[in-house]
DNA sequence: CGCCTGATTGACGCGGTTCAACCTCAGTGG
DNA sequence: CCACTGAGGTTGAACCGCGTCAATCAGGCG
């Protein structure tokens, strides 16, 4: 476990207002004032890949949300196989309001910032700050909905199309950031380790890895590195993926 | 699509107060006045089991709370591979406050009753009720635990696996509702048809079958009629579920 | 260089799907 | 009263996708 540091170095200030996920994030319906009394409750801190935020079922006093990096959520069964139920990305909400313990272990899947707050008093002010409980309730929701059809990728496609399907998403996430259309060529880094994306399309290493080799040898993807990706034909990888449209 | 009906014949009283969801579903925080103003709102509708209450992608007007009955979230592949997502029970909330369709199909897996609001008036009401939004809040937070714990069966469970944590599910609930002690003999209806439930663990008709039929013939249960089961010892069931206490 | 971790590839076997036959039962109509 | 029908469920046999086990490879680091 990394040492905590009060302030990330990627971090440009530690104002709200200069926050990169000001506008995204479960503070983001918030009004100036508002927003003045989240920038005296937080504090930031860092996590190296690999840490773990979050020890299923051990109780956690802090809440917060991924300013930079990505962690991941991990249920565990007792004979060791596991499955990585939610990814989240910056400006995701880490914890849960009302409860003391998280069912899963919560993963740093690269680097991660974090923007933190005491159960406690992010409880109060969430109790008497209707925009956080409504941007919470919006983004718990599109949780749900992402949650959903994942279900519907773990309990009905091929190991092929969880390979595309997961592809896609990374890909569509590529276009957003960059402001490029979906279906331009795309470039981007895998993230994760084969591991934890075995663990993620509730698959075996081996058979990522199979699937992988299996779409760059028939050309729909292009790898450089052991992580880098290049979706020449966008529309051909989601062909491959099981969806419409 | 049976007739609507404005009032259930198995709802004794059109007035909130004596509701049977009164303290579980998302009006349970709320006041006497603010109840009064629901009471104006609220319409019942009946399904017969089998009825489509949403269609995937169609815009709809209303959202509600299921009073009586069961119904499924279900989503459809364009080849007609299917993957149920939720299952609904009686006062759990029915439809997306700020988002017109659904992305997937609910269907009335037994007879339904429909607590029903349009969804304009309630949407206002919620800005205006925090209440409501915190009880939404709660209830989408543990609907979303429920949706990650069903990754973990669908992506790690074997079959055999799979069955008997549906079991477990129900045996549990049987117990709530009944209140007796989850581990004493649980006798409950399974709810949904063998097709329904192969759509829910991400199996096929047969293998769902099969798999029944084992833990019969092994004495882990008993089937009475098609649907009912017996379970004569619960820790047994437990412990060929995979979970663990 | 040797070591270690993560990824790839191959051979083989099993669990679950597929295809198909048959059974059960409730509803219908002669 | 019973034959007919159709939907839902069970059972069997063959196949195959993915998991398992094992060997090998590639890259980073002391």
């Amino acid at each position: 476990m990394t040492v905590p540091t009060l302030l990330s170095p990627d971090v440009r200030s530690d104002r709200c207002g200069d926050c990169p996920i000001r506008y995204r994030a479960v503070c983001s319906h918030c009004e100036a004032d508002q927003l003045a009394i989240l920038d005296q409750m937080k504090s930031y801190r860092s996590y190296s890949a690999g840490d773990t935020l979050i020890w299923a079922g051990e109780p956690v006093s802090k809440l917060g949300s991924i300013v930079k990096g990505c962690a991941s959520l991990t249920r565990t069964m007792e004979d060791g196989r596991r499955q990585m139920v939610g990814l989240l990305f910056p400006s995701d909400f880490l914890g849960r309001p009302g409860r003391e313990a998280s069912p899963y272990d919560v993963i740093a899947a690269t680097d991660v910032t974090l923007c933190q707050f005491e159960r406690e008093s992010f409880e109060t002010f969430l109790g008497a700050t209707p925009q956080i409980g409504n941007r919470l309730l919006e983004m718990t929701l599109d949780e749900l909905d992402a949650a959903r059809e994942w279900m519907l990728l773990l309990g009905r496609k091929t190991a092929r199309e969880k390979i595309a399907s997961f592809l896609v998403i990374l890909a569509r996430r590529d276009a957003l950031l960059n402001k490029k259309f979906p279906g331009d060529h795309a470039k981007f880094d895998m993230i994760i380790s084969r591991e934890s994306l075995a663990d993620y399309l509730g698959l075996t290493i081996e058979t990522t890895s199979r699937q992988i080799s299996a779409l760059k040898n028939e050309g729909i993807i292009r790898l450089t590195g052991k992580r880098m990706v290049e979706v020449p034909d966008f529309d051909r990888l989601l062909r491959e993926s099981g969806e419409d449209a």
